[in-house]
RNA sequence: GGAGAGAUGGCAGAGCGGACGAUUGCGUCGGUCUUGAAAACCGUUGAACCCGCAAGGGUUCCGGGGGUUCGAAUCCCCCUCUCUCCGCCA
């Protein structure tokens, strides 16, 4: 959620607002509906004033007395009634109406469109097309089972088995044990939420459609952990001294897919359910900046490590989506479509989640709103169909990075079963 | 799933229509005393928003949302959560 008072007090920032790609007339609404939302306010607190210190008197008077002030206070109390309808109609004209703001992009970004990234870093060789592509490579070492789990569950879904399951364990346990010398605390959570946790951490209304529901419940199924994550610190007050507060989230991850008829169809790419670990950080205002770099950094050690090709590039400011003021994205390279994917991306939220959760740091000058970030740690299966075709070996079988060797029972090769 | 009890400031816990944003205790922070500390004593101690350069003023908040009333922590309705007992269960 913006920050309304620096939006009509802030030229540049309503500016940078708008270069996000926000009509420049619908800020000029919001800012005209906060004001006449202001003067009725102001109105109403007078009257409500006015009509407490009535009451008080009532309480306070001789019995004889009572019935006039009664009725006075009665017919302040129609007039009270009036303006608050007022209040709750521009209130609520309001609230809609800001979250249509999106959170101003950071100076660093890139202006446009999807086309209009920056590339940051460039690591590692770009190999030629595997023999097998990581769809067709999965059914030919019988680790991944798309065939009959479409059967039973539908399309975008996979049985993962056999070395495929022992490399994702292993997998998951080396990205921990990489972020917690960072000071990350591993987190399983839950992976239903309510409709609150969901419009609290921006997902609803915008992206409803992606959502699991479970109807009888009124449950919805998380599409990352981030959800669960931004919901942790609600309502609370962190000491300044504790922080940052970053948390690695694992959990499995449900996205419907809505509109992506026909894309990806192959393997892991894009699929309705897979896990991975994700990392949230809750952090100091003024030091959310070296906070982002340190997930990006973070990133590249875990996607370099495991000798994956990669690219990193900094997301225009038209694509980053309404909470982040800016977002990297990390893209490996896939053999296979000679191209380079995303495998996981970092953002900072600054302070515009924060707002509505009202997740606060506690200072001796009061208590000021937190910043808070979101980055991909391990999203498994899309780091395991990246190995499949990387690291595969001229006659079809999969070499295993050697960090994740001690981690996978000194599993050296995959190969056919 | 069935039956009952409850949710109040950092914690404990009173208040059950009128001076209550809330008695009190513990804790917090500051002070007196002390070489220092403890004890004792004195004081202090919630948040969000609006107006204001500021000083300051105002509104709202007693789990959440509605309602009754001139007036609600207190009465009524709905929701969420917690606890106890029974049933079921990894």
């Amino acid at each position: 959620m913006i920050d309304l008072k620096r939006l009509r007090e802030d030229d540049a920032y309503r500016q940078r607002a708008i270069a996000k790609g926000v009509e420049s007339s619908s800020v000029d609404r919001v800012l005209a509906v906060d004001a006449e939302h202001r003067q009725t306010l102001a109105e109403t607190e007078q009257l409500r004033a006015e009509s407490n210190a009535a009451s008080k008197e009532i309480g306070r008077a001789d019995p004889s007395e009572r019935e006039a002030k009664i009725a006075a206070a009665g017919e302040l109390k129609s007039r009270l009634t009036e303006v608050e309808g007022r209040l709750e109609t521009s209130s609520g004209e309001l609230n809609e109406l800001v979250l249509t703001i999106p959170n101003p992009a950071h100076d660093s970004v890139p202006e446009g469109g999807e086309e209009a990234f920056r590339v940051e870093t460039v690591v590692g060789d770009t190999p030629e097309a595997p023999k097998y592509n990581h769809g067709e490579l999965g059914e030919h070492l019988g680790i991944v089972d798309t065939a009959r789990a479409v059967r039973m569950s539908g399309s975008r879904f996979a049985y993962i088995l056999g070395d495929a399951v022992r490399l994702q364990f292993a997998l998951v346990q080396w990205t921990l044990s990489k972020i917690a010398a960072h000071g990350f605390i591993p987190v399983v959570t839950p992976v239903l939420v309510r409709e609150e946790m969901m419009e609290l951490a921006g997902f609803f209304p915008t992206d409803r459609n992606q959502v699991y529901a479970l109807e009888a419940d009124e449950l919805y199924l998380i599409g990352t952990s981030e959800v669960a994550l931004a919901g942790m610190h609600r309502e609370e007050r962190i000491d300044e001294a504790d922080l940052p507060v970053r948390y690695a989230g694992y959990s499995s991850c449900f996205r419907r897919e809505a509109g992506t008829y026909g894309k990806d169809t192959s393997g892991l790419f894009r699929v309705h359910q897979f896990d991975k670990v994700e990392m949230f950080c809750y952090s100091h205002p003024d030091r959310s900046w070296d906070e982002l770099e340190l997930l990006r950094t973070i990133q590249e050690e875990i996607v370099g490590g495991l000798e994956l090709p990669y690219r990193v590039i900094t997301v225009a400011s038209g694509d980053l989506g309404a909470p982040a003021a800016k977002k990297y994205d990390l893209e490996a390279w896939l053999p296979s479509e000679q191209r380079y994917r995303e495998v996981t991306s970092c953002s900072n939220y600054t302070d515009f989640s924060a707002r509505r959760m009202n997740s606060r740091m506690k200072t001796d000058s009061g208590n000021v709103l937190l910043h808070t970030l979101n980055g991909t740690a391990c999203a498994v299966g899309r780091i395991l169909l990246n190995i499949f075709e990387n690291h595969q070996l001229p006659d079809g079988s999969v070499s295993v990075p050697e960090v994740l060797r001690p981690f996978a029972g000194g599993l050296e090769v995959i190969t056919p079963r």
